[in-house]
DNA sequence: TGTAATCTTCACGATTCCCTCATACAGAGT
DNA sequence: ACTCTGTATGAGGGAATCGTGAAGATTACA
């Protein structure tokens, strides 16, 4: 799973430091601002999967940031969690008011804080991805992700994948004919930002036409390019 | 495929503007209410596909709404989507204690919220939702929601399941052969509000098994993605 | 309030999968 | 036919995921 990323604004050195070690003992990669107007410019630089913001900062407070991130087109999905000293019924209506996703009163335990990040994260990234995936039926194949299964005409009954290779054979069966370079595949397969060998892709190549059995060939080699699904 | 009618009961005049725009961009058909008796008489008139009820509205509460549309008789199959401030657990359990087949913490993001809203959809408008209650038979099961019990053949007499192995069988079972990834499973078994670890599943899933004896077998696991209930 | 049932977390072992590397093979041009 | 570049293959270490049992936390109920 390719680590997330989250933007924390928080002017507190000694509270920022705490949430940082928190969320990368957790696998998070962290991006730290200790104002609103940072907070803004790492967002755009950075395009965090998720932001934490204080609600009272120097230069421009959370809710400030909150309300210009919904205004970006470029960042106005991004998921939003507001922190506060106070529980502050005002401060949370106004949070919420202004798009926030979930809201935490300090002092925030961290442990509390992991879990609700990942709350949002959990429904507001890779949605659906498994059920709302389009079923790919090409003669001799049908590939139904929200079953994670493959139907294969030569192999008898169900062809079983790991997760790269289901991807792999997807990503390729998905667009007949069309050739994907091995950075391409990469992308789809393992996530973008991925760091490893293009040679990866070879192996998985392998096990899935070993898996299809006589129909591995229409997994085809494009010398020097890639690789390419044949439509028929 | 006929536009959908959706009754969005909201008293924020910004905020129902909104969704009315959002919903209306996305092809539904749209009717306005402005409090809960409104509510009311609107879902009676128009028989909407769907609804979405705020939770705090004026003259009557969405929990208030909800509950009297389960208790009539020409209404109580429909679809209800709860929105509310905030994303208190006593509130979601109480928003789906009284039958409310989702529930979505303000600020709702409007794509999440359509997405939520097309899910609702399908899976009601095709086969017997899990959330409308419905009873499921498969070989060898009968779940049946009323009396909360599930009937299986290799056990002799009913297996005695707890709340959380109740709904994850229902659900699982509800749709044999699909895969759910463990989030899926938190958002049905445990709410959408859910602050818990998706390993969490994992034990639940265990004592299932275990409960079902030999039948346990059908809840199959699909390593790197969730699990699913064998379909024969 | 106390007790029991249920939910949730955690840690360990076992399994499976991913990735790399070394070597053998195949295609294209000279 | 030779060589160079790119691909196929197989094996092994390392990483990630899952099953399991037990203990702590929470909730429900008497």
């Amino acid at each position: 799973m390719a680590p997330k990323t989250i933007l924390i604004a928080e002017d507190d050195a000694d509270l920022q430091e705490v949430l940082r070690l928190t969320f990368e003992a957790e696998g998070f990669r962290v991006v730290l601002a200790g104002d609103g107007e940072e907070a803004l410019k790492f967002a755009r630089r950075y395009a965090p999967d998720l932001a934490v913001l204080d609600v009272m900062m120097p230069k421009k407070g959370g809710i400030e940031v909150c309300q210009e991130i919904r205004r970006d087109g470029a960042l106005e999905n991004m998921p939003i969690l507001m922190l506060t000293a106070r529980s502050e019924e005002s401060d949370v209506v106004l949070g919420l008011g202004v798009g926030a996703d979930d809201y935490v009163t300090k002092p925030a335990r961290p442990r509390e804080l992991v879990a609700r990040v990942r709350n949002i994260l959990r429904r507001s990234s890779g949605k659906d991805a498994v059920a709302t995936e389009a079923m790919i039926s090409v003669p001799g194949f049908v590939i139904d992700p929200s079953r994670f299964e493959v139907r294969c005409d030569d192999m008898d009954g169900v062809v079983v994948l790991t997760p790269a290779e289901f991807k792999l054979l997807q990503t390729l069966a998905g667009n007949p004919g069309r050739v994907f370079r091995r950075g391409d595949l990469l992308d789809k397969v393992i996530g973008p930002g991925a760091i490893v060998t293009e040679r990866n892709i070879d192996t998985h190549v392998k096990s899935v036409r070993k898996k299809l059995g006589l129909q591995g060939f229409r997994i085809e080699t494009v010398r020097g390019v890639g690789y390419r699904f044949s439509g028929r």
